[in-house]
RNA sequence: GCUGAUGUAGCUCAGUCGGUAGAGCACUUCCUUGGUAAGGAAGAGGUCAUCGGUUCAAGUCCGAUCAUCAGCUCCA
């Protein structure tokens, strides 16, 4: 009896173009893609095996699916941003030597190492060891996988590597693996499962972008680590390619945009993160208020208006206090003359006293669902690394709205939520929003209130209404709020950032600590159940994000100057000035440029102030009563008669296209 | 909050070895009245983030604070 397998002597290969190619058992991927072409093997990287990336140097002993992974393909890019890390450890290892490592990955653009050194890395650093890595690749190092037992692994990390991160590695994270795999490439070796690029060659175009710290394995209670970003190619040409896209998105972001454009102001005069509105960003703002105050208008939902601060008590009993305490501006403290005390908090969320609203007086369950709305101001003492822009204020205003509902009509609301908030987003152009199912983590249940029962009813309701929807979700264990599971709406920004806009939240225990109630038809008292939603989430944030978007060339009816009137001579300005009011009088937010400067300059400044329409006023369009029309980013549209103009216009302002 | 970087005119940025500040754009005035992305000239504009220190002398060197940026941690 042997253990010994018997390998067939040639096995099968089924390609992603369903071809069946016939190969020697114990071919390895790179034999695989030789036999296809030149090309293809020397841009290959891994190889996928039934759906699991390995080395391309891995013999194949099976018949079995194969794809050759190239650059192209993002577990390509993984593979190739994985190894440049190691490659980038190496380096840093050759020129700081002492140098330990903790954790290295690729990440969605890049790659990182957490590195401790007693060094300080610098700038200038960077660019000597992008150098050594260029150093590295020209040796041409073959990079080989071992295998090795866990505990054989502990001493080689402690005896030869003498790295205590790698070796906490493999005493905690891995201690119920019996097997581990390593990595070397010359002298450099680390403890990773894999796959890796079969030579340090490939790599041919580095760029470090920046040095940062983080905490040993994420805990702020572990020592901090210096964390070196970085981004690399298989050639110098993608890499100018990659330097030009972040270019752009520097060009669109809403911090820069939003000065250029005048939309909104940050000043530590008013304080850090207490963005101010200015003319122009507070028409965006009000428009997409009045858009979403009509559309829930149409949906049932009764506008309310609530102070701005609240009676501290309401905080505590809500739950939200004891949680949150840290990232709240301090209580304001009001002593009174007979030497009482009370204490308010600049609120940072409405829902309490929307649930006052509620339980204002009896209510029945024939008046179920009530959805109560306000834009309502809410402030939150963020940390002050976080601060970014609009897109993460301390005073921001949320688009907030509490259904009341009977447990029955639960998952309907749910749906009309989602459905007002797809509306939402489609009515903006935002097409690749990511749809996330927060549900909480059951290995820390303390984090959560309302008991286990209470939960698994949420996340079920949460759950039957994204599957009604038709929506495509991604679970997120972990992502719940303390009082319940949500849908979460996250789209990205320019620089590919991800940011929750949308949120639909199920909450079954905030109707108990607030002890709300309805009467139903059996004459007894019953819990409703609550859903908290936000279609925008923060006007701040979507604004930010939404800018970002369309590069503030904002859709007309957003725009916060409409037309622009721009006379030719001066010996047209008062018909010129007559087009501006008939304009203005139909509700078009117009202006006029009576500079002396010629139309090719107002053209020019018009274009660069992002307006949608230029209306072009010269002696011909005088004579016959009509103008010219240009439209922002697409040019000259050719003359019309000013009616005709009107029209189109308010077409296309109340169309919201 | 943590690590690193940055802070000069409204904006974008120069400013050498420490010797009391410069450009372009924008702005104002004048000239110019020009047909689809920059007409010309002149002028005005700065407590060099703030506070303190070193020095005969600080935008420049040192320290603290504030703010911003990148990332970490957090996000009702």
């Amino acid at each position: 009896m042997s253990d010994i397998q018997e390998h067939p002597a040639s096995i099968a290969v089924t390609l992603p173009d369903g071809s069946v190619k016939t190969v020697p058992s114990g071919s390895t991927g790179l034999d695989i893609a030789l036999s296809i072409g030149r090309k293809l093997a020397q841009d290959a990287l891994a190889l996928k095996i039934d759906g699991k990336t390995v080395d391309l140097s891995a013999p194949l002993h099976h018949d079995t699916s194969v794809a050759i992974l190239t650059f192209d393909s993002p577990e390509g890019k993984n593979v190739f941003w994985h190894s440049a890390s190691h490659i980038m450890a190496q380096a840093i290892e050759e020129l700081f030597p002492g140098s330990k490592f903790g954790a290295g990955p690729a990440i969605e653009q890049g790659f990182y190492y957490d590195i401790a050194s007693e060094h300080r890395f610098r700038e200038s650093d960077l660019r000597l060891i992008e150098e050594k890595m260029l150093e590295i690749s020209k040796r041409d190092i073959t990079i080989t996988r071992e295998e090795m037992p866990r505990d054989t692994a502990i001493a080689y990390f402690t005896d030869v590597r003498k790295d205590p991160y790698k070796v906490e590695i493999l005493t905690e994270t891995l201690k119920d693996v019996a097997t581990v795999s390593v990595y070397h490439q010359d002298k450099f070796t680390d403890l990773c499962t894999g796959p890796h690029l079969s030579s340090t060659s490939k790599l041919k175009a580095v760029l470090l972008t920046n040095i940062s710290s983080s905490y040993w394995r994420g805990d702020s209670s572990r020592e901090n680590m210096q964390r070196i970003y970085g981004i690399a190619f298989p050639s110098e040409k993608q890499l100018k390619e990659h330097v030009a896209k972040i270019e752009e998105a520097r060009r669109r972001d809403h911090r820069k945009l939003g000065a250029e454009l005048e939309l909104f102001m940050l000043t530590p005069e008013v304080g850090s993160g207490l963005p101010v509105w200015l003319p122009k960003g507070a028409i965006v703002r009000s428009e997409l208020e009045s858009f979403l105050k009509e559309e829930q208008r149409k949906r049932g939902y009764l506008p309310v208006y609530t102070p701005h601060i609240g009676n501290i008590e309401l905080y505590k009993r809500s739950g939200h206090y004891p949680y949150y305490s840290d990232s709240q501006f301090p209580p304001l403290t009001y002593h009174d003359e007979d030497g009482s005390q009370e204490q308010y908090l600049l609120k940072p969320m409405n829902c309490p006293h929307h649930h006052l609203i509620y339980s204002n007086r009896i209510r029945s369950y024939r008046e179920l669902p009530i959805r109560l709305t306000e834009f309502g101001t809410v402030y939150r003492h963020e940390q002050s690394g976080e601060l970014n822009g609009l897109v993460r204020a301390r005073g921001f205003t949320q688009d907030d709205s509490h259904i009341y509902c009977r447990p029955d009509q639960l998952v309907d609301e749910i749906c009309n939520a989602i459905d007002l908030t797809q509306h939402v987003f489609s009515t903006l152009g935002f097409s690749n929003v990511q749809t996330r199912l927060s549900l909480h983590d059951p290995e820390n249940q303390a984090k959560y209130g309302g008991t286990p029962e209470v939960w698994e009813q949420a996340e079920k309701d949460v759950r039957e209404a994204a599957d009604r929807m038709g929506i495509e979700y991604f679970i997120g264990i972990g992502e719940a709020s303390f009082y319940g599971p949500k849908i979460d709406f996250i789209v990205r920004d320019a620089l590919d950032r991800k940011w929750q806009l949308g949120t639909v939240q199920v909450d079954y225990v905030m109707p108990e600590r607030f002890d709300l109630t309805y009467i139903g038809s059996d004459g007894q008292k019953h819990r409703p159940v609550v859903i908290h939603r936000a279609p925008f989430g923060s006007m701040e944030r979507f604004i930010g994000v939404l800018i970002e978007h369309t590069a503030g060339n904002f859709p007309l009816w957003l725009a916060p100057v409409q037309a622009i009137v721009l006379p030719i001579t001066e010996e047209v300005h008062d018909y010129a000035a007559e087009v501006q009011q008939a304009l203005l009088g139909a509700g078009i937010r117009t202006e006029i440029d009576t500079r002396s400067e010629k139309v090719g300059r107002k053209i020019r400044d018009a274009e660069l102030a992002k307006i949608p329409c230029m209306v072009v006023i010269g002696q011909k369009e005088k004579e016959n009563g009509e103008v010219s029309l240009r439209r922002h980013r697409i040019g000259d549209a050719g003359r019309v008669g000013l009616e005709a103009l009107i029209e189109q216009l308010k077409t296309e302002i109340t169309g919201r296209t």
